[in-house]
DNA sequence: TAGAGGTTTAT
DNA sequence: TAAACCTCT
């Protein structure tokens, strides 16, 4: 019978079940809902980190969608032939995603949207994962914004898409089709520092996140604008493993957030121009997708970086430059698969300037460490702290990691979470990265301190000069 | 979303 | 005498 075939809910990065157009297109048809993830070529090459949190969203979602009556069908494979199985097999003559914007997925959603209409399926892509689509964003002359604040102000005053309500329950079909067992795919067997290290530290789940809103809206957000900027206060919203997987909606952030803004809430603006600049960096790297692998600016070409990064790369990564703001960065990183927000920007700073090492570096280091990875945020922080990218800081603001922790952390709070060294009594969290660390790193086993690996006046003029160098002779 | 170094101002 | 302010990179 026509009316019962199936309608297949191809899942990516949309872990949720409110605020999902797709799903809610796939309610809309009436029919069945099979929802699939496929685990394709990919999804298999994320960075470990990155691949060990989809693991556990992946997980998660397929229980929040069993108390829904349905469930997570798995399988792995090239989306076109996984997705020509699973309509042969279930009889599906319909499916559904929401949109990636990464160059890779939209040549490979549209070839594969091609492919299905030819085979008579009916294919329909939805929003969902970002506000403002960004085609629909556009200056007065009709460009793309190569500058955060004018962006900013053509989007603040757009409607954005309502709140959805989850689902009580999804259609099921008749049959399910098979499924493999998430096990199988080992998704966190990449992390050298043992997923076991990191599990504790994420927040995983619709659920969960929206719980962490609504504590954010309720209590911290008030101080927001300023103490976001300390990394050993708990100020932030702490949700971008939640917004990289899909497991919230910027939407549902912007929404409440504007309410808390009504209410009278200080900080709440300031919240809602960081979600905004999430979706700034989808603007970019749609509209000039070279941002992910290029300088954004070319006159960057000519920039001499370190040609072999070597020793002075991996100190950044282990955490061992003799600085402590860095160090106790990079070790956060290393066991949260996280970093605070102003860590991000001195740790990069740090490595393209005072080590004149490229950005691409630290771009994959933090691809492969951060449960929050997300394509357009990273290329887009990397080249803007390296000044490459649009909208970016000039060469000469370099962060000084010490000025910056008199300023930020001026009680050494942050410092003492992650940096063992020379404490006797020291957090659970700094004990963590030893435990953490591979074999291979053979890092000091008496515990002493890193020496500087590089003298901080030194590593500023000598960018500060190959910047003027480059550019008198570029 | 900066830093350095100098100059002016407040106390 | 230190903080605030300014300018240049």
């Amino acid at each position: 019978m026509a009316d019962t075939r199936p309608v297949i809910w191809w899942i990516r990065r949309d872990l949720r079940l409110r605020d999902n157009p797709a799903l809610s297109a796939a309610l809309e048809t009436g029919a069945p809902i099979i929802p699939l993830y496929i685990h394709d070529p990919q999804d298999e090459g994320l960075g470990a980190a990155p691949k060990f949190r989809l693991g556990l969203g992946l997980e998660r979602f397929a229980k929040a969608l069993e108390g829904r009556g349905s469930r997570l069908t798995l399988r792995r494979g090239k989306a076109l032939d996984v997705l020509r199985d699973v309509i042969a097999e279930s009889g599906a003559d319909q499916v559904v995603w929401s949109r990636l914007y990464d160059p890779e997925a939209i040549k490979r959603n549209s070839e594969i949207k091609e492919q299905l209409k030819a085979d008579d399926i009916t294919v329909k892509s939805t929003g969902g994962r970002l506000m403002f689509e960004p085609w629909t964003v556009a200056t007065k002359e009709g460009g793309m914004y190569k500058v955060y604040t004018p962006f900013w102000k053509s989007v603040r005053d757009r409607g954005v898409d309502d709140l959805i309500d989850a689902p009580a329950r999804l259609a099921k079909p008749e049959d399910w089709p098979k499924t493999d067992r998430l096990a199988d795919y080992s998704m966190g067997a990449a992390m050298r520092r043992g997923a076991d290290v990191v599990a504790p530290y994420c927040r995983v789940g619709e659920d969960a996140a929206l719980e962490q809103l609504d504590d954010f809206l309720d209590d911290r957000v008030a101080s927001y604008k300023t103490d976001r900027d300390f990394p050993a206060r708990a100020a932030t919203s702490e949700l971008s493993e939640n917004l990289a997987w899909g497991e919230i909606s910027p939407h549902r952030m912007w929404h409440l957030g504007a309410r808390a803004m009504a209410n009278g809430k200080q900080g709440a603006e300031h919240f809602l121009k960081e979600v905004v600049w999430r979706e700034f960096a989808y603007h970019l790297m749609y509209h000039s997708p070279q941002i992910l692998t290029r300088n954004w600016r070319e006159e960057w070409d000519g920039f001499p970086w370190q040609e072999d990064p070597g020793e002075a790369l991996l100190r950044w990564q282990q955490g061992r430059t003799g600085y402590d703001f860095v160090d106790a960065a990079m070790r956060e990183l290393y066991v949260t698969g996280k970093m605070h927000n102003r860590a991000r920007m001195i740790v990069a700073s740090f490595l393209t300037k005072h080590l004149m090492i490229h950005w691409k570096h630290g771009m994959q280091w933090f691809e492969d460490c951060l449960v929050d990875w997300d394509p357009a945020s990273n290329a887009m922080g990397w080249q803007w702290v390296a000044g490459s990218g649009p909208d970016a800081a000039p060469f000469f603001r370099i962060f000084n990691p010490d000025g910056q922790l008199v300023k930020f952390d001026p009680k050494g709070r942050y410092v003492r979470n992650w940096i063992a060294e020379g404490q006797s009594d020291c957090p659970r969290t700094a004990l963590d990265f030893y435990d953490a660390i591979p074999r291979s790193w053979e890092l000091d086993p008496d515990m002493k301190r890193p020496e500087p690996v590089i003298d901080l006046k030194r590593g500023r003029e000598r960018a500060l000069e190959a910047y003027k160098d480059s550019r008198d002779t570029g």
